[in-house]
DNA sequence: AATGAATGAGACTTCATTCAT
DNA sequence: CATGAATGAAGTCTCATTCAT
């Protein structure tokens, strides 16, 4: 419809020569995300991303030191998603403690961040993380910040109400254990684990802990 | 009776050059662990394997039909082992449903299965087999069991209590859940939680869960 | 005159945005140099090049053919410095034959000429020269002028003087053997040899050979 | 004549399957003094050297921890070869002092190791000595012998002769020049200067410097 | 004139696998 | 059964050169 001439043509074909540092670093990582998801860690080669990425082999060390910093960058791209996803919640002004750590939950399984491909790729990472301590760095950066919010809500939530027992601490291991192994169980039994059954027995869990701040639906009726 | 020559003597300084077929494989599956756990599985090569056997390069050629087969084999390895574990207490005679639901917990915990060099290995495999259908399927087939068994427990300790709104496959769910997650919080913080506060936190959800079959010990005293 | 934008004044740190393309050529000439006797010539590249001369990669291309070119430039640019440098003593109206030879030989250790950073690039190209025909012809072209004037020179003093079996071409090889041998070893053992030591071997040479025309100093007291 | 049966065929290919360590290491140096002297240091590859080898690419690393140490290998058997040479007369019981000095002269310009093929390799490594601390090291360690044994034999002579202000040091010093000099111009000007002329003018010198102990020719009738 | 992002050939190196011994 | 030298494909990375701006 348009007319494309031969330069234009030529200019988009490859996202056009001159596209900003930025815009190619970003370009860069997704492609690695999907290559990674695909063929995983140790399958993924610059030729993969580039091909990826449609663009040419030797580019990746034009714009990251090497193969293993891509990576890392991919990591802290993928953390730095995680984290702007459940903050949104927890950040809020109009939600109660209670009902962020809900909505954290919530996020942690949002069809954005929480897919096959990118669970792969976070696997993928974990799997490499207990060797190659620079990935377990920027893990760690990332995790302790969102432990941190569970644990100061938790404990917000047992002041608000009458849980004698209850630690704040406590609850947030396990929360983060239970957002980490229903992850891991979403990425390896789809057809039998999902996004939805997490944030069901995510929200039994908190109802059974905090049982006046959560209400739960009549038993009888849900999950098939 | 078989004369030892010299020869013979230096080379087979681990195994004996006569050890069976079963016992240089388990030789090189054990190797493979320790390699897997000390490089990452794209650090792991069949020299680094060999040479954690003390055996020459291209005997494993001889023992598996390639490497990955070796890996398989080392995956199945781990996944019996596991599966061993909380079996013994899955059908000891001794205890109770409830007894049983606790006692899997901690097996799965035991030092030796959840050491950080083997879930150093677990992670590697979980990391690749987000794309690799023969590890899925591997692990799926020793999960599905697992999980079964638990529901199974659960079921009748809801039948044996008075846990009306209940429902045993939503609890082994968050079991298989909190079993993964902790491991993964034990393998990338080992400084800050451990196997001991995994199967504290366990018999804590068992007990919010199953409030007439487990008591807490007194919660101020708890967690040093 | 003309308005230099920011940008312009940016860019044009070194050598203004209108420099000449003599002064361009020279520019990078001079970057060649350093980089090679810093890198190397295996280590030297545009970027270095480029980078020693503060300007953008891209430039070399439009003042050389090739990286090829520019280095035989840089060659000749070497050779053209050193020939001035003895040429201002043999084509001297106020020395006499035998002191031209010896202002020649010391015009060839001349820090402006003889120092270790012009040194590695002599020797970086003479290494190459053994198989680059191209690299050969120029230094020939040089070389050959200044046997030339060696042997007149000789010829002269020979004729002057009694020195009945001398044969001035004969002399003239051993000055230049002498002149790149301690070439090589001022570059390899600077804290063994040195640009003095070398014109004392020098002057010694040619007061043993033209003994009526050169005096050593007292024997005794020379050389630290 | 005599068949080759295809096994044998097969093997002698490549020159035998498993040949000893040593003569894999060997055959590769040849190979990359081969190398060296027809593309020059820059211009030898893996490639180009397994070529010259008749073996696969990969078999380098196998032999050698990379190509820099390849190349330190290849510069220290040259060294050793050389040092041999020279030895061969140093240490004869045969040769008077004054006679080991004109035999250590021929013997640096002797055809097996003072040939276009080698001279271009020596000037490879010199010119990448310059910034190279490794290959300086292994030249510094050979060239120091050569020269303390010019030095001895020096000094041996003085004393035997009448040579009043001769010191031994700087003659040693102008020796090892000459050496280094003459054979740069038998690899640049291979139609000009030659093994002989440098050998004779390298009697010459001596026949100038010990007059007693060296006889010339016929000035006359040498040299056309 | 000058810039520097982009290309892609080719370098070094690793490593699963083979196979003569 | 076992060894380990050898092969060669494939990976990472470098870098001369090009070209849109």
């Amino acid at each position: 419809m348009t007319e494309v001439t031969p330069k234009a043509a030529k200019t988009n074909q490859k996202a056009g020569r001159t596209a900003s540092k930025e815009v190619r670093r970003l370009q860069l990582i997704e492609a690695t995300i999907e290559s990674i998801s695909k063929f995983g860690i140790s399958g993924t080669t610059m030729t993969t991303v580039t091909g990826f990425a449609g663009l040419s082999l030797g580019i990746v060390n034009f714009h990251f030191k090497n193969k293993e910093n891509l990576f890392e960058e991919t990591l802290r791209h993928l953390a730095k998603e995680h984290r702007a996803q459940w903050r949104k919640f927890a950040n809020s002004e109009r939600l109660s403690p209670a009902e962020k750590l809900r909505a954290i939950g919530d996020a942690n399984f949002h069809p954005s961040i929480c897919n096959r491909k990118k669970l792969a790729v976070w696997f993928g990472f974990y799997g490499e993380a207990g060797y190659r301590a620079s990935y377990r760095k920027i893990m760690t950066e990332y995790d302790t910040e969102r432990w941190d919010a569970l644990n100061a809500l938790c404990q917000m939530v047992i002041v608000q109400g009458e849980y004698a027992g209850l630690e704040s601490d406590k609850i947030a291991d396990t929360l983060e254990g239970l957002y980490d192994g229903f992850c891991l169980n979403i990425l390896m039994y789809p057809g039998e684990f999902s996004r939805e059954i997490a944030k069901e027995r995510l929200h039994e869990y908190l109802a059974t802990t905090f049982h006046s701040h959560f209400q739960l639906p009549n038993p009888k009726s849900c999950q098939g």
